[in-house]
RNA sequence: GGCGACGUGCCCGAGUGGACUAAGGGAGCGGUUUGCAAAACCGUGAUUCGCCGGUUCGAAUCCGGCCGUCGCCUCCA
C-alpha cells in the first residue's frame, strides 16, 4: 500500500508522490522563543520526526527543518518584563527547547535555522518583492499587498470580502487592511540588539517572512511538506503562500499538514491566554519531562491520530502511562526468559521465509505475528495514522503473552518457544521504533527515588532483623549484620535497641 | 458576522459507504494462575456511533437541518 496524507491545500486525502523522486523535504514552524515551552510544541516536533522516520524507513531521502522565531515583538515585550537582554532570553528559552527536544527523542531535525540569522536572505526576499510590485514602502516599514496574489485565501478558504468585516483598522499606511508587514522599521524604545540594517532603514522583519525565506533556502522554491500547528493556519501560512508564490511565479509547498492542537479543559493550550496561565505550569515540557519521561511523552502524544485534537489531562498521562509498562514487563519477561533483550539488534525478527523452520504447532502464532506488521504499517499508509498503529502495538504485545502463557514458558524449558517469542518481541520493537519509540531500553532505576530512600531501607532491614532475633533465629540476624557491614553500613544493638551507621563517619 | 474542526461505551481513543455482530488502552466486574500479592491470560460491557430527516440494496461513515463544544479571523505549535 502507498502512503496517503490529508493535504489542507486540497481538504482531501491525497496519495503522496514527492516532488523529486525518492527524496522528501519537510517544513515545520517552530516555536517563538519568548516563554517556556509547553506540551503544545511537543506536538509539531515529534509527529515529524515520527514522520521522518517513517518515511526513511520506506526508502525515502528526508530533510527536514525546523525554525527558531528569535526575532519578534513577543520576545521584546518578554525581555522587557524580565529587564534582561532580548538575545539572551531567546537563547535560553532555546536551549531549553531543543533539550526539551532531546529528550522526547526528537533526532531527525537537520536544520534549525533562526531568523536573526538569516536577515540577508529575508531582505533579499523583500526587495524581490518590492521589485516585482507585490510589496511597498510605507514610511520605514515595508507591506506586503494582498491585492496583487490572486489566490489569497486559498488555503484557509477565505474571501477577501469575508476579511474586512471583523477589523476595519487599517495600520499606519497600509493599503488593505489585509496587507501584512514584511519589515517593521525599529521604534526608538526598542533595544538596539533587535535591530538590523536594511534597505528600508534600521528595523526587523515581520512575522511570516523568516519562514519564506528559510524553507526555500534550504528545500528550494518548491518542497514536499510544509507542516505546523492548525491555528497557524491563517494567517502565518496564507501569508507565506501569498508572499513566496509571488516571488518566485512557482507553487510553494505541495502538502500542507496540520497537527490538532493541545487541550486542557477541552481549551487550547496556549501561552497568551491569562486562564491557561495559572495551568500552565503542569504543561510546561520540563515539568512534563521530569514527571513522565521522554518516551512517555512521545508516546502519548504519538496516541491520538495527528489531526485530532489531544486533550491533556493528568489521568490520561498515567492511564497512558499504565498501558506503556505493559510493554516494558513484556520485554521484561522475555529478557528473564532468554537472558537476551527485545531491545538488541542482534536479535533476529520475524520474517516469512523463517516460518517453515519453527514446528507446525507455532505457525499460527508466527502467523499472527505477520498480519499485525501488516496491519501496522498499512495504519501508517493511511494518513500517518499512529493512533491505530499504536493500537496493533498493543495486539503484537497481548498475542506474544498469550502465546507465553499457552506455552508455560516459565516452567516448561522450551527454547523453541522462548527464542520464537523473544523473536515476535523484536518485531514488536523494530516496528515501535519507525515512530521512534522503544528506541533505547529504559534505565531500570528510578530517578525519582526519595532521598530519604537509602535510610528507609536500612531501618526496614534492621526492624526485620529485630524480629529474627526475637524468633531466636541468630543466624539470620547475624547475616544481616555482617552483610551489611559488607556495604559500609555497622549495626550497634543496644539494650533498648539497634543503632546504625555508615561505617565512613 | 465570516471560515473551519469536532461530538463513538464510565474515561481515553481507532474506524469516514458492506469482513462494524464498532480496534485498542485505562478503570470496573467474573474467572484461570498464584502460599499471598503483583503481573500475565481468559471472559464481560455501546443492538449503537450528539439529535432529526434524506440518499442508498446497505451509513458511525455521504447530503441537509438542528443542538453542543472548540479553534481561527490580533499573537499562537
Amino acid at each position: 500500500m502507498s502512503l496517503k496524507i490529508y493535504n489542507t491545500l486540497t481538504n482531501e486525502k491525497e496519495l503522496f508522490v514527492p516532488i523529486h523522486p525518492g527524496k522528501v523535504g519537510i517544513y515545520l514552524c517552530g516555536p517563538t522563543v519568548y516563554k517556556e515551552s509547553h506540551i503544545g510544541h511537543a506536538v509539531g516536533p515529534v509527529i515529524f520526526d515520527a514522520f521522518k522516520r517513517f518515511l526513511c524507513y520506506k526508502g525515502f531521502k528526508v530533510m527536514l527543518i525546523v525554525n527558531i522565531t528569535d526575532v519578534d515583538d513577543k520576545i521584546i515585550d518578554q525581555a522587557a518584563a524580565e529587564n534582561c537582554n532580548v538575545r539572551e532570553l531567546a537563547e535560553r528559552i532555546t536551549r531549553q527547547y531543543l533539550d526539551a527536544m532531546a529528550q522526547l527523542g526528537v533526532t531527525g531535525i537537520d536544520q534549525m535555522p533562526k531568523a536573526s540569522e538569516h536577515i540577508p536572505d529575508i531582505i533579499n526576499l523583500i526587495e524581490r518583492l518590492i521589485n516585482k510590485g507585490s510589496a511597498y514602502v510605507s514610511g520605514g516599514d515595508v507591506y506586503f499587498d494582498v491585492m496583487r496574489f490572486e489566490s489569497y485565501g486559498k488555503l484557509s478558504n477565505r474571501k477577501m470580502e469575508d476579511q474586512t468585516g471583523r477589523r476595519e483598522v487599517l495600520g499606519q499606511g497600509k493599503r488593505h487592511p489585509n496587507d501584512f508587514a514584511l519589515w517593521k522599521s525599529a521604534k526608538p524604545t526598542e533595544p538596539a540588539e533587535v535591530g538590523f540594517d536594511s534597505p528600508w532603514g534600521r528595523g526587523r522583519p515581520g512575522w511570516h517572512i523568516e519562514c519564506s525565506a528559510m524553507s526555500m533556502k534550504y528545500l528550494g522554491d518548491t518542497f514536499d511538506i510544509h507542516g505546523g500547528g492548525m491555528d497557524l493556519i491563517f494567517p502565518h501560512h496564507e501569508n507565506e503562500i501569498a508572499q513566496s508564490e509571488c516571488c518566485t511565479g512557482k507553487n510553494f509547498a505541495k502538502y500542507w499538514m496540520h497537527n490538532g492542537l493541545t487541550r486542557f479543559n477541552t481549551k487550547k493550550v496556549s501561552k497568551s491566554d491569562p486562564e491557561m496561565q495559572r495551568a500552565m505550569e503542569k504543561m510546561t515540557l520540563s515539568h512534563l519531562l521530569n514527571t513522565y519521561g521522554g518516551e512517555m511523552l512521545r508516546f502519548f502524544i504519538l496516541s491520538t491520530h495527528y489531526r485530532r485534537p489531544i486533550e491533556f489531562s493528568d489521568t490520561e498521562m498515567e492511564s497512558k502511562q499504565k498501558s506503556l509498562n505493559g510493554f516494558y514487563r513484556l520485554f521484561d519477561r522475555l529478557e528473564r526468559l532468554t537472558s537476551h533483550s527485545p531491545y538488541d539488534e542482534k536479535q533476529p525478527t520475524l520474517h516469512k521465509p523463517q516460518v517453515e523452520i519453527y514446528p507446525e504447532k507455532h505457525h499460527a502464532f508466527i502467523q499472527d505475528i505477520l498480519v499485525m506488521r501488516n496491519e501496522y504499517l498499512d495504519m501508517l499508509d493511511d494518513d500517518f495514522n499512529t493512533a491505530g498503529a499504536i493500537g496493533t502495538l498493543f495486539k503484537y504485545s497481548n498475542s506474544i503473552n498469550r502465546f507465553l502463557d499457552q506455552n508455560q514458558a516459565e516452567t516448561i524449558q522450551d527454547e523453541t518457544v522462548r527464542f520464537l517469542a523473544l523473536s515476535a518481541a523484536r518485531s514488536l520493537v523494530e516496528d515501535a521504533r519507525v515512530l521512534g519509540l522503544f528506541v533505547e531500553k529504559p534505565p531500570k532505576t528510578s530517578d525519582h527515588a526519595p532521598d530519604h530512600l537509602r535510610e528507609d531501607l536500612i531501618g526496614l532491614l534492621v526492624r526485620l532483623r529485630a524480629d529474627a532475633k526475637k524468633d531466636k533465629n541468630f543466624a539470620l540476624a547475624d547475616r544481616i549484620r555482617n552483610e551489611l557491614s559488607t556495604l559500609g553500613i555497622s549495626l550497634v544493638d543496644h539494650p533498648g535497641g539497634t543503632q546504625w551507621t555508615f561505617a565512613d563517619r
